[in-house]
Parts: C-alpha cells; structure tokens; sequence
RNA sequence: GGGCGAUUAGCUCAGCGGCUAGAGCGCCUCGCUUACACCGAGGAUGUCGUGGGUUCAAAUCCCUCAUCGCCCACCA
C-alpha cells in the first residue's frame, strides 16, 4: 500500500484501488456460523433493463448503507446478489416465433438451441448487472451469487409447485387472459398498461325476432301499434365492433322498461346471421332515459342493450357463465379473425354466414370492415368519437385481447395465501419520522369484529423484538398492500415462453377409444397402470396423480424432483417409440410399460413456464437453502431484515413473498419493508428506454465517481413518492447525466481535501516538521508519508487519549460534542429509513461544522506547541469517526482515506469523547458510539461563529480588502470573554482581525463601528465609508422595527400570555429586550 | 371510478403546530489566505397553489377548489 496521498481526487483511481484490496481479502463473505446477530436484506433480483436505470441504483445504494452499518456494528450480515431471467428472452423477438397457427408451440422449433442461445445472453446480462453492482462498491456475498434459473433455485421452484399442487392450491382453468398478439403469450394483470386511446362509440342495430320451435321470424308489424313498444331493432352500444362475430347474447337490464316485452325473443346477428337470445342480466347499465346514473360515463353512452361476446369480453365472460351461453372465439393468436379456433367447430352455431370477406383480416382492419357493412345496410346508428383507456402489453405496447386460453392458477385468493399476508401485516407505528406507520390490522380484510381476539399476536411496543409481523417503511405502503390482498385475484401462473421455469407437469389422457370411438380402457384402467409404474420406479414420493373433469378427461401428473420429473420423460418417450414403431426400447424399462404403451401415446409434458414472479416470490426462501431441511442459511437469516424496492413491486413480488413464506415456512419473509421513491426524469416522467430519458448508473460513476452516485441517490431518498432527476444529455459522449450528481462529486472532493489536510498536519508534525511550514507539497508528498509513518514509533509528544481528554480547547470540545450529536442523528435517520436525513446529518457536520469550522479554528492550534500534539489527536479522531459515519455510503472514498490515516495515527481516541477502536479496513471498523456532549462549550463556541460572522459581513459590507487585517474590540460578558479569549488566535484567523481587548467593561474605541452578534458588542475599527454606514444602520433598525413589532403584537395578545406555554412567553419578552436595546444603541 | 402523493427561492428538494421559513445548484460582489476554485467569504431572491375553518399561534392540522404526477380497478 502506498503512503501516498495524492493531491487531487481521482475517484477511478481510488475506486480501483479499494476494489483489489476487498477483492483480495474477501472481505464480503458471511457463514451462518459467523457470530453476531442476523442481518439480512433481501435484494430484488434485477433483470437487465431495470439495472440500467438510476432507480436500481438507489436501491442497491441503500441496501448497501444498511449492511455495511450492519456489519459495522458487529452483525451477521448477508447481502446474496441475484439477477432474474425475466427481461432475457423478451428483449428479444425470438419468442414471436414460438407459436404456431394453432397457438400451440411450434413442433419444429429447437428448444435446446434455443435456450443454449438465451444461456449465452444470460451470461452477458449477468455480467452486466453483476459488473455494475460490483462497480458501485455494493459490499455482495459474491460467491453466493444466485440466478433465479440456476439449479438451487429450480429445486425451488419444484418443490413449492409441488406442495401447492398437493394443497390444491393450483389448477388449471379455461380463463380469458390478457392476450398480447404480438408477443403472442398470456400476461398478468400487473403486466398490462393502460394507455389513453381515441376511438368510437358505435351504435349497431341489430334485428329482433321471434322463435316458435325452430323457425324464426320478425316480428309481427302489427305490434307496432301505439302504447306497445314492439322494436324490430335493439342497438347496442360498443367500442369494438369486430366482436360482434362472437356475440352470443343481447343482454339487457332485467328493471330496464323494454325489458318485459323483449323477454324470449332473440335477434338475428348481422353478418353471421346466427339467431342468439336477448337475456336479462342486472350487469347492464341502464341509459339516461331508463333511469341510468347520469353521472355515470357508461350510462351516458348506453343504449340500455349489450353485446354479449363471451370470448373476447371478460366481463361478458362471465355474463356468458351465468347463463350457460356458448364461447365463441373469432380470433387467432396474431389477433386476425379466424374461423379456426372455435368458431366454426360449435355444432347449430358454427356457420360464418356471410362474414368469408372478414376472414384473415387484422383486428383494426375487420372494425373497419364491420362498421362499413353496417352502413351499408342501414344498420349503423351512429358512431361517436369517445376517449377511454385500452389496455396494452408493456412489452409489445400493442392493445391486448382477452383471450381463452389454457392456463394454470395460483389460488392466492386462499385463507392460506392472501388471509396469511394480511394477518401478517403490523398494526404498529414504524417510528415517528414514517407518517401514520403501520396501516392495517385492525380492517384487515373480512376479519372479525374488533374485540375479537385475533388468532395472530400483534406486535408488540417499541422496545420489545417485533411479533411476527411486516412493517411498511413509509407506513402508507401498508394499505397498498392490504387493498391488494383484499382484492386479490387468482394469479395465472402459466406463461408461453420457451425461457423459464417449465411447469411440472404431464397430462394423460385418461380413456382410450379405438378408431371405432369405442372406449377400450377406462380412467380407473388407466390409473392403476399409472400407479403400478410409478411404484415400480419408486417415485410415489415425489409425484401426485389427480384426475381432471374436462372434455377430455385426463390426469395431471405433478412432479417434485428432477429425478421424478425424467422417469415420466423417460416413459413419454419411450412409448412414444414403442407407438412409433421404432421398438428398440419397447418394454425395456417396466413390467407395466408394455400395457402402458397403449395407452400412454397421450403423455405430454405441459409446454408452458412459470411466471418470472413465481420464482422470485421465494427468494427468500431459495437463496438460503430452501428446501433443505435446516438448511443453516434459512433458520440464521430467514426472516430477513429488511426488504427495500419500489412501491410498483409491492403487488408484484413483497404480497406474494409474503403469502410463499408463511405458507411454506409458517413465518415473513421479512420484518421491514422499506419503499423508495421513485425517480423521475425533469418533467416528471418515468425514466424509460422507449423516451430515451433514462441514466446509466455506470455513466454517472464514470463521470462523477461511484461514492458521489452513492451519496446523491441516498440525499435524494425522501419520503415522498417520487423525485425529479433533471436529465441532461452530454452532447460529446451521447449519454445522459444529471447535474444532481455534483452535489455528491462535490462532497466527496470536500471529503478527500479536508482528510489530506488533517493527514498531512498530523504527518508534519510527526516528522518534527514546524506545522507553519508547507506539509504537503506538490512532488513532496510520498516523503512526508514515509517519514510520518517512521517517526510514529518515537512520537513522544502525541498524546493518550486520556491525556488530550485533559487539555481540550473551546473548538475541541466543540467539534467533538457536534460529532457525538451526529452519530446520534445518523442512528436515528437510518434506524427510520431516512436516508436522507442520514446523508445530510453527515454532510452539514463533515462540510460546515468539521471544514469550514473546526479546520480553521485548529490550524492556529498546530502551530502552537502546547496544543498542537492534543489537536493533533482530535483531528485524527474526528475524522476517524466521520470515515466510520460516511463509510456506508462513501465506501471508496473513506476506506483510502483510513488506510492513510492509520499510516500517520494508528491510535486515536479522546477519553470519554469519542472511542476509535482501531481497525486496519474501514469496512470493518467498528460503528461510532456516542460519546459525552459538551452543551456549554457549544453554546459559546455558537457566540463565536456569531461573532465571527459579524465581522465578515462587516468588512464585506465596507468592502474591505481581504487580505487586510482590522483591529476589533468586544464588550461581552465574563465566561464569554474567557472562550474568545481562549480562541484568539483562531478568531483573529476565521475573521482576519486582531483582538485588541476583550472583556466586560471594554468602551467602544474612538471610529470604530458597533455591532451586536452573540449576545456581546463587537467593535471594528478603521471602517471608514460613511454611505455604507448609513445604510447598514437603516436596515438594521428596519429589521428591528419589524421585529420589535411583531414581538410586542404578541406579547400584547392576552391569549398568548394565558395558553402558551411559560417559557416561549419568557423568549419573546428576551428577545424584545434584546431588539429594543440594540434600536436604542443605533441612535 | 378508487387510492396515494405533490404544489415552499429561477431549478431540485428539506421543514410538517411556536426561533427572523432552510439546503444544494444557479445568480451578484470579493478573494488562487500555507486541504480543497469540484474552493473560501459575503449577498440578493419566497403573500409556503387557491379560498375557507380550527388555534393564543398554521407552510405545518381540517375542509373546498385548482393544477401536476403515480398506483390500482374498469371500460359498452
């Protein structure tokens, strides 16, 4: 290590200096068997599009300040870096290919090269997030890096499926999902955007008719007659008029007039020329005229009739399930409309009529097309221009159809998943800095009347460790939550990808006809070949069989383990040889498997995967050894501390880590879940790829450095929801940055310089060098070092902590008691979650109080050889600590600095003020504890800053040369005299002025000008600028007859005098004193 | 439609019942004083979105409205 101190901050430099170190001694690693209380937070594994934005960043960011403080203070703590496989393949167009006409998979597709290709973009990605976090000295177990596709993790995954399938927690249902034709798979709810569209509102006529038996015909014209409404048309109302093709009902409002007379009759759909019913559902929104809400959007647009298209509508869906109406589905995958995926395979329903010119035609081309045959045959009403949101694909951005499909179910809607995340939840305050806290418990969902003893303790007070609870951080997040899980959904777990978690599961059908159609085997047949083999092979553990009820009747085979999952494979294909007549293998394997061939050609494994969210959801869980029974990482750090990430996530993933880990561990996943901000571009927009505003975290390390990102995202973590990030683009690299991040470059140099200071005082001093000599000269630098470091061995004169203790100045005491109120408000930001109230405590203290105060006032001091070796040692202290305060978000910065402080002051400490246990790494060191407070040093060393303060703007306002020393007197009062006294020589530094008397019976010296600071009268002479002068004084009285205003209307206010409490009564009466006398002094 | 947040200096944000409403950036004046010009000293700039109410006291609590944004739900 080199003792050298470079002069300029390069935070490349140092950034790669600090990285090797760590990376050398693998300082990041935790073992459960480590001691130390258990921390842990559990880290949203990235995808690759979300690690390329700055909101990211701010995560890790603050992840990392929470486990490097954890680790400081002497905890167990694990951080287990993860990348997800969402995002992969879907910045990719290859899943298009995927399926086929049928919307089945493609037979023809290479799954194996496919994903051998997928794997090597993985690798890439990986790298990408991984490079990142390691660039933003985020303090990862690196060798505990998981990938949420690896095999630990598929173990995982397996067995949850397994268990879930077994508790009936899973099943598969026929459902209209969230279709994307583009990427032509099945989305969840969360993953739909909607997006304001312009479109119409049209108004078709469809024409009524009668039934007698088979026969239908229109009404007759004679029940036109008055007093009788006998329509020969109802109109119904739509945005997407293509649908029409799948109507299978009219549906009208039960209490709605015209209902009564339209009761049994039907109409004759235009185009298809299908008769279907007119059914009455109380679903159907009412018009204006028939009694409809007229606040209500619907109802202005209504007609009082409704197309109902089972097939494409969810909410017609389930109209369609109330009256048992048929499905008809007129669209393909691509979303064109076809007559080959239902709709022409109904028996009585199945004809197109005249509707040949629609097929193959798009979505937007068949509207088109509809509403032009309307017109045509005098069938449209109108069309009116209406504005409403559409649903799209936040990957594909196109509109989304609702679609049946195939899908698999997670019941979250179960006592035992969304009831166990809502019991879950803390009815308890955070802490006073987090708003209301903790919403919930007492309404949590249908839970019984209050006074009923709730079944799950409530966590308790302060003070005591924390029930079994999850506490929302800031507490609003919390009826997120719980209105989410009130009004949970069953989750579609099933995705057409090739890229993921496959589902375990094989489908067999379960009766086998001959060509004849003639049943030859039965289910019960079947399933004891089934249950023969599965014993034979002697996976009867690791497999459940179920039969399902649908139009073909089948079982579902679920698998636990690979093992059991590739005898079933082994048996599919097998027989699926033998069938093929390629017997090489025939009858091989089993004594069962030579009747199972007739049978099994059916064994299919389930083509789709997992939800992304399905394996993420046990991440808590699957990065600490789960399944394994006491799995060592799963009982030290299960429950996690802390879950940090953004509020979009908190249905996505915290709701349903939160149901997973109750329901297969019995216990949260975490205590606390803390929700950041959400960063915004200047005009308030989310940061996207598609606008192009977003930040790449590693432009701005590039640019600003790694620690000044860090402590710019931290200052920025408030508690509101969102943050304005002005986005600027740098015209020469083509990449953006934001002006926000100078703050943190700027501290970070402050930092850098005001540590090199110290050392080099510290170093000269050492060396026996005279302090007023030059310590640190450009060329100069490393000999200092060596010769500090050498001379430290015989430094007679640099004093025990106990013995500086003994001989501390005014400003010593000073900056040592604000260093002991930082801790404590560093302890308090961060045990809230208050990052930036963390950043800024450290800031003020290291900037203003340490620099701009402390420095000055000890550099008199260094040359003084009675103070210099015990200021000497409250330097080294005070920026000891304030490493150990920053080094959490500072990482790079503080770590280099503390190897160079150790090599001039390997000791340090001042009795009963501040402890430094020594450390050679800064990550390792110990977190500051509070030491003793000094409160009337404080507020004496305040009078000086005020006095100080006083001068300089007095010698700014006769704008006297800078370098021009003035001649000052104060009249101030005794233990005041003696501080300043104490201080001269910093004052006369701080101020440029020379202190001629001080003292309580100090006159004012003939010319000089009177100011008041600090309780004292401060007098300067040699100003001479009779205009300054006057205008000085004017605006002073001015404000002091404003003041003393202001303070006389209250103390005149006899509700003031009477309901305020005593002693701000006694401050405003001080303080008018104080004004008035000062008015009265300026004549 | 439901929920949440925001509205304070030119910009980005703190403050959330009682100090003369603050910080950073930007701006003006002065200064390369033996750590730092990514700096230092001083300064200017605010009817705290609108209108009501509660209180001795409101930027801060309550209500109204307005504007902006986010999340959720839904769309005939």
């Amino acid at each position: 290590m080199s003792t050298e101190m470079p002069k300029a901050y390069d935070p490349t430099a140092v950034q790669a200096e600090v990285a090797a170190v760590w990376e050398n001694e693998k300082l990041f690693h935790a073992e459960p068997t480590d001691p130390g209380e258990p921390y842990s937070v559990v880290i949203p594994p990235p995808n690759v599009t979300a690690a390329l934005h700055l909101g990211h960043a701010l995560n890790n960011t603050i992840q990392d300040v929470l486990i490097r403080k954890a680790r400081m203070e002497g905890k167990n703590a694990v951080w287990l870096p993860g990348t997800d496989h969402a995002g992969i393949a879907t910045q990719t167009v290859v899943e298009k290919r995927v399926l086929n006409e049928e919307g089945r998979r493609r037979t023809d597709f290479r799954r194996d090269e496919f994903v051998k290709k997928i794997q090597a973009w993985k690798d890439e990605y990986e790298q990408v997030i991984l490079g990142q976090l390691k660039a933003m000295g985020c303090s990862c177990d690196w060798d505990r890096t998981a990938f949420t596709m690896d095999a630990p993790r598929a173990k995982a995954v397996r067995e949850a499926f397994f268990q879930l399938f077994k508790a009936g927690l899973i099943y598969r249902g026929k459902r209209l999902v969230n279709w994307d034709p583009a990427t032509q798979t099945a989305l969840a709810d969360d993953e739909v955007e909607m997006e304001e569209v312009d479109g119409f509102f049209y108004y078709l006529k469809y024409p009524v008719y009668e039934r007698d038996g088979d026969n239908f015909f229109p009404p007759q014209e004679e029940h036109k007659g008055m007093g009788t409404w006998a329509p020969l048309y109802v109109t119904v109302a739509t945005t997407r008029p293509e649908t029409m093709l799948g109507d299978t009902a009219v549906a009208v409002n039960p209490t709605d007039s015209r209902a009564a007379s339209l009761r049994g009759k039907y109409v004759k759909l235009p185009i298809v020329n299908r008769y279907i019913p007119i059914i009455e559902d109380d679903y159907v929104v009412k018009s204006i005229d028939e009694g409809g809400d007229p606040a209500d959007v619907k109802a202005q647009f209504a007609s009082g009739f409704l197309k109902v298209t089972p097939a494409h509508d969810p909410n017609d869906y389930e109209i369609g399930q109330r009256h048992s109406l048929p499905v008809i589905n007129v669209m393909a995958p691509d979303g064109s409309i076809s007559n080959q995926h239902g709709w022409s395979q109904l028996d009585g329903l199945g004809g197109v009529g005249e509707a040949g010119f629609l097929l193959g035609l798009s979505r937007e081309a068949a509207r088109e097309a509809v509403v032009e045959w309307f017109r045509r045959h005098g069938l449209l009403e109108a069309a009116v221009p209406y504005r409403h949101s559409v649903g799209h694909s936040y990957r594909s951005h196109v509109p989304i159809e609702p679609y049946l499909s195939d899908q698999w179910y997670c019941r979250v809607t179960d006592e035992r998943l969304a009831g166990a995340a809502l019991r879950a939840l803390s009815t308890s305050s955070p802490s006073p800095l987090a708003g209301e806290g903790g919403v919930g418990g007492s309404s949590v969902g249908k839970s019984p009347e209050a006074g009923n003893p709730s079944p799950h303790p409530l966590p308790q007070g302060e003070g005591e460790k924390k029930a079994d609870t999850v506490t929302f951080y800031p507490g609003r997040y919390a009826k997120t939550y719980q209105t989410w899980n009130e009004n949970i959904r069953d989750w579609c777990i099933s995705r057409q990808l090739w890229w993921g978690h496959r589902i375990p599961v094989w489908t067999l059908q379960s009766d086998v006809r001959d060509a004849t159609g003639e049943l030859i085997w039965n289910e019960a047949d079947v399933g004891g070949l089934l249950s023969t083999w599965i014993k034979e092979v002697g996976i009867e553990k690791d497999v459940i069989v179920i039969s399902t009820s649908g139009a073909v009747p089948a079982f579902n085979i679920c698998t636990r383990t690979a093992q059991a999952d590739a005898a079933v494979g082994e048996l599919a294909r097998v027989t699926y040889m033998a069938n093929s007549e390629d017997d090489e293998h025939y009858g091989r394997k089993s004594s069962v498997v030579p009747h199972l061939v007739q049978v099994i050609s059916s064994l299919e494994q389930d083509p789709d995967v997992l939800d992304t969210w399905f394996s993420s959801a046990l991440w808590p869980l699957s990065t600490l050894g789960w399944p394994a029974a006491n799995a060592a990482p799963l009982t030290k750090w299960n429950p996690t501390t802390v879950l940090t990430t953004a509020r979009e996530i908190i249905t996505l993933w915290v709701s349903r880590m939160v149901m997973f880990n109750q329901f297969f561990l019995g216990q949260v996943p975490f205590r606390d879940v803390f929700i950041h901000a959400m960063i915004q571009d200047g005009d308030g927009r989310k940061m996207s790829k598609s606008l192009g505003n977003g930040v790449d975290p590693l432009d701005i390390i590039h640019s600003h450095g790694a620690d000044a990102m860090r402590f710019t995202l931290a200052s920025m973590c408030t508690q509101t929801q969102d943050v304005r990030m002005p986005v600027e683009r740098d015209p020469a690299t083509g990449r953006n940055t934001s002006p926000k991040f100078d703050i943190g470059r700027n501290f970070a140099n402050k930092v850098w310089n005001g540590a090199r200071f110290v050392i080099g005082q510290i170093a000269a001093l050492q060396n026996g060098e005279s302090a007023s000599g030059r310590v640190v000269a450009d060329g100069g630098v490393a000999d200092v070092g060596v010769a500090a470091s050498a001379a430290m061995s015989s430094a007679p004169d640099f004093p025990s902590a106990n013995q500086t203790a003994k001989v501390l100045t005014l400003a010593d005491l000073w900056i040592l008691s604000r260093l002991n109120r930082t801790i404590d408000e560093a302890n308090d930001a961060l045990a809230g979650y208050r990052f930036d109230q963390y950043a800024k405590a450290c800031y003020d203290f290291f900037w203003r109080d340490f620099c701009d105060w402390y420095v000055e006032a000890a550099k008199p001091q260094m040359k003084d050889p009675t103070r210099q070796a015990s200021t000497a040692r409250v330097l080294a202290s005070v920026l000891d600590a304030s490493m150990r305060l920053l080094h959490p978000v500072m990482p790079f910065v503080t770590e280099k600095i503390w190897w160079q402080l150790n090599e001039v002051a390997p000791e340090r400490g001042v009795m009963g003020r501040i402890n430094c246990p020594p450390s050679q790494r800064c990550i390792k060191a110990q977190w500051p504890r509070r030491g003793e407070l000094a409160e009337a040093a404080e507020q004496i060393f305040e009078k000086i800053q005020e006095i100080v303060v006083a001068i300089r703007t007095l010698r700014s306002d006769y704008k006297i040369d800078a370098r021009k020393s003035v001649a000052v007197s104060i009249k101030s009062g005794e233990e005041a005299a003696h501080g300043i006294l104490s201080l001269k020589a910093s004052i006369e530094l701080l101020a440029v002025c020379t202190i001629r008397d001080v003292g309580e019976h100090v006159a004012s010296p003939d010319n000089a000008t009177a100011v008041q600071a600090g309780g004292c009268e401060v007098y300067v002479e040699g100003l001479v600028d009779p205009a300054a002068e006057a205008q000085r004084v004017a605006k002073r009285k001015d404000e002091l007859t404003k003041a003393v205003a202001a303070l006389k209307g209250r103390l005149n206010n006899a509700g003031y005098l009477a309901k305020a409490p005593p002693h701000l009564v006694k401050q405003t009466q001080d303080q008018l004193t104080e004004a008035e006398a000062e008015l009265a002094s300026l004549g």
